[in-house]
DNA sequence: ACACTCTTGTGAACGATGTTTACTTCGTGA
DNA sequence: TCACGAAGTAAACATCGTTCACAAGAGTGT
């Protein structure tokens, strides 16, 4: 019933077991990318593994578990490609010119910023039915940003990643924030509450850029890969790169992006 | 077959006709709304309908036929509710103060972009499944933007409402935009043909902050609507105030936000 | 008034789906 | 060795969308 969360330990039978969860998982996103969501049946699944349909439901609750399971999957593999981004671009900035050298401090971390968001579109466009389960319409009767579901964690893995790279080009680099008096009073206590339970330790306006930012890149993204944009562009990567670059010159990052440009 | 589109055109059997298919669509979207998207069924309405579900089929040409005409249905009732509110601001701010009396011309404008962005929030904070189904993750099988669609129409109106407003307030009350240096020299063909094909008469940067002030409205309204947004925030609503007084400021409408803060 | 046509609706059926239940088979740990 | 528990199966139930042949009815032309 319960999904044993064993990594490998011991006892053959769990390696055995572990394994087949991971084909079920595997065979499922085949299926997702290949014929889109609604082909992602237990039974056609089943089908793929040469087994029946119950069969599955030793290894997960049911349809909507199994669901869950895939997108907290998906999640952690958009947290890694951007987490190996953000590292490619540490070693690369780093070894060609030593930081001292460097006009501004934190460009590293700049780089690192936008290499890390350019990673989050990349995968979002290049795996768009992976996108849409965890970041599209909830399906119904999943909570995915319920407590004890491995999905939420993962979630949350997400939101810090984007997050710490923040925190550190505040703590190196600030810039320009708006004024406390331009935020709703109303906000304040939720951006405060969120930077304690979130661990984002920033001043409030910074939160509220952080959040702001994240949703001019998601909403973008989101259009994107839904073809929401397709009324105006027909390719969005040029208006995601302008976007980018915009909020980097918001950033105080004008150096960076006219290097990257 | 085909769904007459009649609207009330003679021949009382094309009115019987009419208003069937009006009780189909407003049982579905009861249906919608009660139980959510899986309880969108051709069986699910005909049941409630007293009647079985091939019956349906004299009217609509399956489920997904279905879904779109919902779809449409509800970007209209969406830009109705926007022109509504844009049309109140304008009777309302008009009569108070005549307009040459206002420090700024148009005031009125930028009053009617603030109130059509603040109902199109509206409309989907309080109807999230009918915003689930033209805005969310596109439905398999459904291509709602596919021409001879009613739902591209309609999308098409709903655009432009935003669009109109915009060109407006660029006319009577230009802003500063992004130098064109800014902007991805291979977006500039697309801006270009956008504004061309869709009528959009502005200069490109302006264009491009239309696009860019559209995916932030969208991402922040998306991002409540599917719950994406409730890891940092319990409501949303303030947030988006203060996003939305954010573009205004970006709109050169500093005295407009200051007015309505 | 009659017959004819076209529309509307029905019932049965087909192939899918998720899920539950009882039953079998078989590996493994004591 | 042997019993326990895990893994898998077959059958069944309740759904779903969709198609088909057919019956009843309204509307219409003569």
């Amino acid at each position: 019933m319960t999904v044993t969360t064993s990594p490998d330990a011991g006892t053959r039978r769990s390696r055995q077991r572990a394994a087949t969860s991971q084909e079920i998982k595997d065979v499922a996103r085949r299926l997702l990318v290949e014929q889109g969501t609604a082909a992602l049946s237990l039974r056609a699944i089943a089908r793929k593994m040469g087994v029946t349909a119950p069969a599955l439901y030793r290894y997960f609750d049911g349809h909507e578990a199994l669901v869950a399971a895939l997108a907290a999957d998906f999640y952690n593999e958009l947290c890694d490609q951007m987490e190996a981004a953000e590292a490619a671009v540490g070693s690369e900035v780093g070894s060609e010119v030593p930081d001292e050298q460097r006009a501004e401090p934190g460009t590293v971390v700049a780089h690192q910023l936008m290499a890390a968001t350019i990673a989050f579109r990349t995968w979002s466009v290049t795996h768009p039915a992976e996108f849409s389960l965890i970041f599209g319409t909830p399906i119904p009767g999943v909570d995915l940003y319920d407590e004890t579901s491995a999905a939420c964690v993962a979630g949350q893995r997400f939101g810090l990643v984007f997050a710490a790279l923040f925190i550190q080009l505040w703590a190196v680099r600030p810039f320009a924030v708006p004024d406390l008096s331009e935020l709703d009073p109303r906000l304040l206590p939720q951006l405060e509450e969120y930077r304690e339970r979130g661990g984002v330790d920033l001043p409030l306006p910074v939160v509220y850029v952080f959040l702001s930012c994240w949703a001019r890149i998601y909403g973008l993204v989101t259009m994107e890969v839904f073809g929401h944009l397709t009324f105006a562009l027909s390719d969005a990567e040029p208006a995601f790169m302008t976007e980018l670059f915009q909020i980097g010159r918001l950033l105080g990052l004008a150096d960076v992006v006219a290097e990257l440009a």
